[in-house]
DNA sequence: GGCGCTATGTTCGCTGCCACACAGTCAAAC
DNA sequence: GTTTGACTGTGTGGCAGCGAACATAGCGCC
């Protein structure tokens, strides 16, 4: 395995890196895994490598909806640079695989000791909150089938795979909308020949056609992350 | 006019909160300014006192939704604690009245020299975090009455006042709906003696009632505030 | 008083999604 | 080989909200 394959990790400078790293200890996320939950303490922190995990709202009685994704651009806790070690949403593992994980108090320690990797956090912040701010919209205002093809994407990106596992149980979750919705757009898309799925298997045909299929939302974050993070 | 109405302002300690407001220049914000532009940078940082901004996330051609409401409790540009000097979202001058602002220089200094004013601003971005990921869930799943009852409360809330002058037509575009739908449902609010309003003028009459035909998100909104502003 | 502008109220047909129900399909366990 | 359970596809009825168009009401202004 290469070491740290997260680009918030590797952006350090070499010994703040090795010092991160040094805390650092790999884990295996399991899929449907929940990492945390709203309100409660942050234990640890975690940068996805190989895996990728979802932040969802709910509220009420409501079902719950992805609002944001991690994967290995980002990490899971970055809360602690507000000086705050309470979850702000729900965080559950969506891409099975590898990820750096490290105690809250090494990982405070560590934030105090490097303005680095202060910096990399305050950024990827900002770009979380543009991300939520559009999902917000976004949910508000774009119909299934573009918004299905954006999410499809952003996992494409994340699974560093043209084909995951994920059902249509799972996705109508994800998306706020329900299981019949999903069937009927990812029908659609399979058509139109963008993609093929098959019980859980879902693999990317036509990249640049789902990126036509998409929203315009999914665009605006790769830009707005790409601003940020040149 | 009482110094500094504003709470980041006021939580300061003394030297550092005498030393910011040095810095600050009285303003009075004209309903329906644009203060700034998602992507432009950033000129000047806001601190109401007597008057609020709506935060609007815009996609495509989209007609753009209200996300976040900035009152005395907060500010516009807490994202220079994130070392960004560029707007993430549109801001538009919600409630009239007066605020305080300073150039981005002077305060960019000032927050390098004042921890507690990093603080502040942390521990606000966490807040208004929150606030865009229950918008998200909340456009998604709640309806129209509920959430109208919602923005008249954090309305009400900043204006200070039981009254505050706001058209259907600009409520409609707040909500993401469209105005028809704020008539019907404004209409039965009326009809249920919570509110009162005539061609601009919105009155409440019963706020406990308000609360009970509100959405969840309003009172999660007030707690997520309080647990970290006490 | 009459004019024009803005704000509000109402209607109609449509659509995207919902809730519920049920049938078909595949894989692995027994 | 059959059973079991998870996943997927289809159909029906219903509803909130949409788009567009139109009607009314209050207000300032000449």
């Amino acid at each position: 395995m290469p070491i740290a394959q997260n680009h918030l990790i590797q952006r350090l400078p070499r010994t703040e890196r090795l010092r991160l790293l040094a805390l650092c200890e790999p884990v295996h996320l399991v899929l449907a895994n929940v990492l945390c939950e709203p309100g409660t303490p942050v234990r640890h922190v975690y940068f996805p490598t190989d895996s990728f995990i979802s932040l969802v709202s709910m509220i009420d009685g409501s079902p719950g909806v992805e609002v944001g994704m991690v994967g290995r651009e980002g990490m899971l806790g970055a809360e602690l640079a507000l000086g705050v070690a309470t979850a702000p949403l729900h965080a559950l593992v969506q891409g099975p695989g590898a990820a750096w994980r490290i105690g809250v108090a090494d990982f405070r320690r560590e934030l105090a000791a490097s303005p680095a990797l202060q910096q990399g956090l305050h950024r990827y912040l900002y770009v979380l909150m543009a991300q939520l701010a559009t999902s917000a919209a976004c949910l508000r205002f774009h119909l299934i089938g573009p918004r299905l093809a954006r999410w499809l994407l952003m996992t494409q990106d994340r699974a560093h795979s043209d084909s995951f596992q994920v059902t249509q149980e799972f996705l109508a979750y994800m998306l706020g909308v329900r299981r019949v919705g999903v069937t009927v757009a990812a029908g659609t898309l399979q058509r139109s020949g963008l993609i093929d799925y098959h019980r859980g298997d879902f693999t990317v045909l036509d990249r640049k056609g789902l990126e036509r299929a998409a929203c315009g939302c999914y665009a605006a974050g790769q830009k707005s992350h790409a601003a940020l993070f040149k």
